[in-house]
DNA sequence: TCGGTGTGCAACATTTAGGTTGCACATCGC
DNA sequence: GCGATGTGCAACCTAAATGTTGCACACCGA
């Protein structure tokens, strides 16, 4: 009898609640890289590198694959809108969120502001 | 130079990665309470609910106000929308995750379905 | 088959989170 | 004023999180 039901939601918000490991996703999102390249870029250890990635596994948001001797990690959305669900459950800021999301360019400034019905 | 601009968002994320904090956040949902009153149904000693609800308040989660002899907490949504923002960025699973709302009934029974536009 | 590269433990050290107890202080209602 | 109630702070404890180093093992390619 594992363990193997669905993680609880704060696990979610733990795993999210680093810098590193917040890092970590937003470089999965872009695909599924190895452990070792993961770590090169930050401060710390692949060992590290490789305990924040087994921390996010567990709480679903991240899943691995071999190939070949590497090992590939990607992200995995469905807990990330388990979260997203619960954050809309609390705040009910619907479409203040929306328009934060469109606010922010960060890392998409490939969009133009295309008239956005500014409120 | 006080740290007063607003924490990152892995402290908002941190904050909301512990079950007894979700749960004070998931009262505070419903209006402004005392530490005395939160620390009442949880099985932690108000000094511990004190140094959580510290814990949202410098994430930004939660503010406190001074009523005579009691300090009220209430919820601060705007973090909280900032975090959607962030997830939303990642996962985009935008539509997805407005249906898992939907499915969660949880703790909203006395709102009706209201027909939400549901495209 | 052998060197280079990537991975998987395990032991260890350090810091921080989470919680408790105890007590001093403030405030409200008589 | 005085007891009841609510708050604030500090010392302290324990478990867990984070990170390191060292080494064994697996796999790929020439």
């Amino acid at each position: 009898m594992l363990k193997q039901s669905k993680p609880a939601i704060a696990d979610v918000f733990f795993a999210l609640g680093d810098e590193t490991r917040l890092g970590l996703v937003t470089k999965l999102r872009t695909g599924a890289f190895s452990g070792t390249l993961l770590s090169q870029g930050v401060l710390v250890t692949r060992q590290a590198v490789l305990k924040h990635l087994h921390v996010l596994e567990d709480a679903g948001l991240v899943s691995h694959e071999r190939r070949g001797r590497e090992v590939l990690y990607s992200l995995d959305p469905r807990r990330l809108e388990d979260a997203q669900a619960f954050l809309n459950k609390i705040s009910a800021g619907w479409d203040r969120a929306l328009n934060r999301l469109r606010n922010m360019v960060e890392e998409k400034p490939a969009t133009p502001p295309r008239k956005a019905r500014s409120r």
